[in-house]
DNA sequence: CTCAGGTATGTAACCGGTTACATTTTGTGT
DNA sequence: ACACAAAATGTAACCGGTTACATACCTGAG
């Protein structure tokens, strides 16, 4: 009665045996199980029971060409931004029967590269890129493997990906327009790392292509609390006194609210503070943070349907634009 | 020149073919190019190039046996601790080539069931679990697939799959220890749901625990910065003046600081407030939140090692405690 | 009883890599 | 020039599903 080979896991020719039939039958058992007579189907899954029988998962991927998989290029988890957008995408993606591996680049273009390589190794079915920067290497990837991919958290219609995302320049310009038009003049402008994150440039280049009569003063820092916390340093030691401070992102935003917080300088009565993406957070600090929402939720979606499509009917998706909106809060007040 | 049939991908017979060597050469060029003669190898690389050949994964995980991807079930990303512990999982298996799906299970051992069978479906070779409360369909599942697992975020040696985590309990422990040293007699104790956690569980048991002369009460509410804030409207209509709020996360413990601040109440004069975890932004709020910090990074590679190792080597990891340590801070202080 | 037509099942080809083993080529020392 | 080992390459089996198509079975109408 007992297997003879017992280590050997068994497939679906042994199943197939063992409960004599064909081993089509036993496929469609799995896979069509209604057309499959009831007194035989049950027979099948008794022995696939006995037999502790699990598909193997490499063998369908072969045989039918698909693994389900589709690849996600964010630039780090550890940004509340990303790690939203992938909780959407998981979810939107899962909804369509992909799973979704996670790779970080940490805005680096070389180890997206290698990542974006390590997901076509793995037989992804489709990518999910951030922004529209991106090196050789990796674009000749994308055009050998001639997979589906999506660029996300940025809109640029011309770009030979599809991008479904928003404007982050007017995003960025949203922000200053309400700065400017409460009557700010001396704004800080505190931003991440320009080199490799596009939608960090696009942010700071929109700020300064700006026609207005502010004083606009740029700083350097790195994207987080901690970043944003050094960041007061410098702007505070700057020969201005700003009557603003513009963040490219919230996370940034964060720090700079606590640092001028410690230091006793009151926001938005000394300074106004303002921040991009519109986080969870920044509806609850004291005060509020005014800010213009990034719609990752909705992208997050969208991206995963547009991409589960272009898998599935090989239709490749138009680009989409969705709306930032002026979060409008206490961190800024009229001058 | 050209090839005759424009649609379909070149396979490795067809480079073969056109570079006039075996299929068994070509296998080497791409898998141990070092076997193959320089001429042969050059030779060969200019047919795949010209081919736009892109060996298939899913042949290539068929015949090897090997998928070179792993799962991750964490409750959600929308929370910095996970996202931080999926950075870090997901930094360490790259090193050792393998990918990380991501799947969230919102904490519901029914979707956590149902994404698990999808993870097997894909082919995942192994797994990374939240916590040890999982239902039955579960963990019939990973015995029937044989999986290496491993669960993080949890201690617990006597569990059937290894634990990589740390004392969720002694965690608890420690911040009450810390509050009781220091003078608190009324603390407020507010978490999350308790049905499915076991962290949070491990960690409201283990206060309940304890033995101590404190009047302790406990309050629950969401995991978000939101469900903190709601909190503070609970602990202060209740009919108890409180000492010390004791949040069974950082999470939840900065939304209390917001909304606390909000409400001028004073922290930590008129109230103290402690969180578990010690999230980035616990060192920069104001005041600076005490906290018992969980080591994520060192979880996060750890189990990233312990289970590739088990992948590759077939050898099951010893369960790991990771040390939690208080970090006292500005939140709490002496009555 | 027969045959159309649907339903259930079986047969065998097919997907595209990897790799053990066989065979050929190359290189070295005498 | 020859022997022989080492290096390079080739042959063919193998992995385990899916599925087009063929065949067997069953039912009810004529």
């Amino acid at each position: 009665m007992m297997s003879l080979s017992p280590s050997k896991r068994a497939n679906l020719r042994d199943v197939a045996r063992a409960a004599d039939v064909s081993v089509a039958t036993v496929s469609r058992v799995l896979n069509t199980p209604e057309k499959v007579r009831k007194e035989t189907r049950k027979r099948v899954e008794e022995q696939i029971r006995l037999l502790r029988f699990v598909p193997s998962a490499a063998a369908r991927a072969f045989s039918t060409g698909r693994t389900r998989v589709v690849g996600a290029l964010v630039p780090t988890l550890d940004n509340a931004v990303f790690a939203r957008v992938l909780e959407n995408l998981e979810n939107g993606l899962a909804r369509r029967g992909l799973a979704l591996v996670v790779a970080t680049t940490d805005d680096d273009p070389i180890v997206e590269a290698e990542k974006a390589q390590q997901l076509v190794n793995i037989g992804a079915e489709g990518m999910v890129v951030t922004g529209i920067t991106h090196n050789k290497a990796f674009t000749k990837l994308l055009d050998r493997a001639e997979l589906p991919v999506v660029a996300i958290s940025y809109y640029d219609p011309s770009y030979h990906i599809p991008t479904i995302g928003y404007d982050n320049r007017e995003s960025a310009r949203l922000a200053m327009d309400h700065l400017c038009a409460s009557g700010h003049r001396k704004i800080a402008v505190l931003h991440g790392p320009l080199h490799f994150s596009d939608r960090t440039r696009s942010r700071v280049d929109a700020i300064g292509a700006m026609k207005t009569d502010a004083e606009l003063h740029f700083f350097h820092t790195d994207v987080s609390i901690e970043g944003g916390v050094r960041a007061v340093q410098q702007m505070l030691s700057a020969p201005v006194e700003f009557d603003a401070c513009l963040c490219a992102t919230d996370v940034i935003a964060t720090g700079v609210l606590f640092e001028l917080q410690r230091q006793n300088i009151k926001v938005p009565d000394d300074i106004s503070l303002m921040g991009l993406d519109d986080l969870p957070i920044s509806s609850f600090t004291n005060p509020t943070l005014t800010s213009v929402r990034a719609p990752v939720q909705q992208m997050g979606l969208q991206a995963a349907d547009a991409l589960a499509d272009w898998i599935e009917t090989g239709s490749r998706p138009q680009a989409i634009c969705l709306p930032v909106t002026l979060q409008a809060r206490q961190s800024t007040h009229q001058r």
